[in-house]
DNA sequence: GTCTATAGGTTGATAGAC
DNA sequence: GTCTATCAACCTATAGAC
């Protein structure tokens, strides 16, 4: 595997268990067995190695979102759209890359928005508009409302993965993706079938 | 005001905008305009700040919400726990205390973890039972599960509070926090009052 | 209690040999 | 492309005068 390769795998382990900001680029090229140079060689700098890492991850995702969409057909279902959304990151077949998403959707940094801008805003538009489409009575305002109370409760999980089953007595079981994606989408479908006012 | 105080409220503004690693203590004292030797001598260490900053908030909130849990009667349903879980944390009347908030609770660092055990299990084991009473069909599991959704949904609202009017395009007002609440209720009372199985 | 001064270590980034 | 060596800046924490 080459250093760079290396490097992206070093990073985003330790970027999911540390976060960005805690991870020093020491801590990185000492785990990926590559020198200390070499990051700025390949990656310039810490920033643009984080949208490195993250790009490496998210575009698979967001490929995958969209597809499971279209191929929900013309008229999804509230159900049919948020596991678009929610299976292929919360099933992501490597492990390292879901506490990685969980960090970098918890981050309400300036860069991280940035990032966030550039990979995430075509997605979530064509979401939005298909749960517009679900959900013709919902008002503009508390559609997307909503879309972010869902990112909250998937970001949540993901980030709080690696503790979740010691913080719940081991009730939570996070190994059983497919299970996590049901439970997710039966609950923010539900949330977002909810009465605008009661 | 005190030097202690001061400290504190700098520190609280910064940890909330920044995070907790990205803020350093210079950037601290500075704001407070103390000495930098200041918040050692009152604090100790930089972790044993951070447990200060967060204690001095977070009792008030979880006094709260044990009250309102209380004045809901002996047999509340899911609106009436979930609001009283809610509302403390959302219209807390000190602005900087919502990023604050909402760093802590999405931030899942092990120093972090330790705080949170310190000062929520209990809350959150009050809850829980409250929730186990509204609900009595639904598993421990997917009970405990729910609440992680909404823990995720409220801490995710709050730490991009102050990006959310600019990334939705004003679309989500973050300052009217009654109308917070309510939709926030709304969108995990319908959560977790879902079928288990579909 | 508050200050100056500084220790002792880490950081991101770069220059230049190979 | 990869290395060693190093810079300049930053960090937390402490010692000791006042």
């Amino acid at each position: 595997m080459g250093t760079k390769a290396r490097i992206l795998d070093a990073a985003e382990n330790l970027f999911g268990d540390r976060g960005f900001e805690a991870t020093s680029l020491r801590d990185i090229t000492a785990q990926a067995g590559v020198n200390l140079a070499a990051v700025n060689y390949h990656f310039q700098t810490k920033d643009s190695l984080i949208d490195a890492v993250i790009q490496r991850r998210i575009e698979p995702v967001n490929c995958q979102r969209l597809k499971l969409l279209e191929d929900a057909g013309p008229n999804p279902t509230v159900e049919q759209i948020m596991e678009a959304y929610i299976a292929p990151v919360v099933e992501v077949d490597l492990s390292a890359v879901v506490p990685l998403m969980g960090r970098f959707l918890s981050t309400p940094d300036q860069f991280i928005v940035r990032v966030f801008k550039k990979h995430l805003v075509t997605v979530a538009q064509r979401f939005d508009e298909a749960l517009a489409g679900a959900l013709p009575n919902l008002s503009v305002a508390e559609r997307k409302w909503r879309f972010h109370f869902c990112a909250g409760a998937i970001a949540h999980v993901l980030s709080w993965s690696h503790l979740l089953p010691e913080v719940t007595g081991g009730v939570c079981d996070v190994s059983d993706r497919k299970a996590l994606t049901a439970r997710l989408t039966r609950f923010v479908s539900a949330g977002f079938r909810a009465e605008e006012r009661s």
